[in-house]
DNA sequence: CCATATGTAACCATTATAGTTATATTTATG
DNA sequence: CATAAATATAACTATAATGGTTACATATGG
């Protein structure tokens, strides 16, 4: 797959348990409609679990299901729950003895925070709930 | 280096030409400051200059300018330049007999264009020669 | 002619991610 | 209690993107 699908795999996953908010859904079913791994998709919701956004119960009849409604899981808690960094990478190192490189990185981090400045509310203002609501009807 | 930080090396790259407007500089000079291989300057500028942003010269005194006034370079103009994709990744497969996989890749189609709807006019204000008005004078 | 550039191909190293296999552990149920 | 079904997680491989390096063809000013 795709390098860096993680978010759109978290939210495609979440959107399948939601889809049906009541029963738990294993991470083969799950994998099975991603068309991924089981591991790929437990390693991704334990990440879901400890932000706490799922619950994951063992043995049979154990899986997933969401932690809180669907109306109160933010886009955003599921961004930050699997994407480490922001959305550009900083990291240069740079010439310390050049004027200009030793002021890039407090320059493109000012740039880059205006950015997310901008990003953030809109990843708030939708949630799990809307996803959902775009989906065909459950049965 | 990081992986990724293609953006911030463009810009970084594109502040010390325009801190020095009138005077060519060589790849081996850019390198310098950004602390990494010409060719891989080379290389970045090779699309910067593709789209129209640096002009470059063979040659003894050769060596890279910019094509216009830092002040009509966009943020925008070299983040489309280097970057290819949006800032989310989508490609997911998906399994075309799920009813959820069949429509995830539209709705997160749809979360992400919302998304850079915000982000790009953020990166249209801001040109080179606002990030070059943050430098120290050139001499 | 020669020093100094870019343009680019070719290759290696590193890193991140996904995918896979295997195993320990937990739990509902007959 | 035995069994089937599930998560948790470690360990490994595969793949892809990026950066770094070397090498060489080409262009240009002096």
């Amino acid at each position: 797959m795709a390098a860096n699908s993680r978010f759109a795999v978290a939210v495609h996953a979440l959107a399948l348990i939601a889809w049906h908010e009541d029963a738990r859904h294993s991470s083969r079913e799950i994998a099975g409609s991603v068309a991924t791994n089981p591991v790929v998709i437990r390693r991704l919701l334990a990440q879901l679990a400890k932000a706490g956004i799922v619950e994951s119960a063992h043995g049979a009849k154990g899986g997933f299901r969401l932690a809180r409604p669907a109306r109160d899981i933010r886009l955003h808690d599921v961004y930050a729950a699997v994407e480490e960094g922001g959305f550009f990478a900083l990291p240069e190192k740079g010439n310390d003895r050049c004027p200009v490189a030793c002021r890039m990185k407090e320059i493109l981090n000012g740039v880059f925070r205006r950015v997310e400045s901008k990003v953030l509310p809109e990843l708030k203002r939708t949630t799990l709930a809307d996803v959902v609501g775009r989906l065909p009807r459950s049965s």
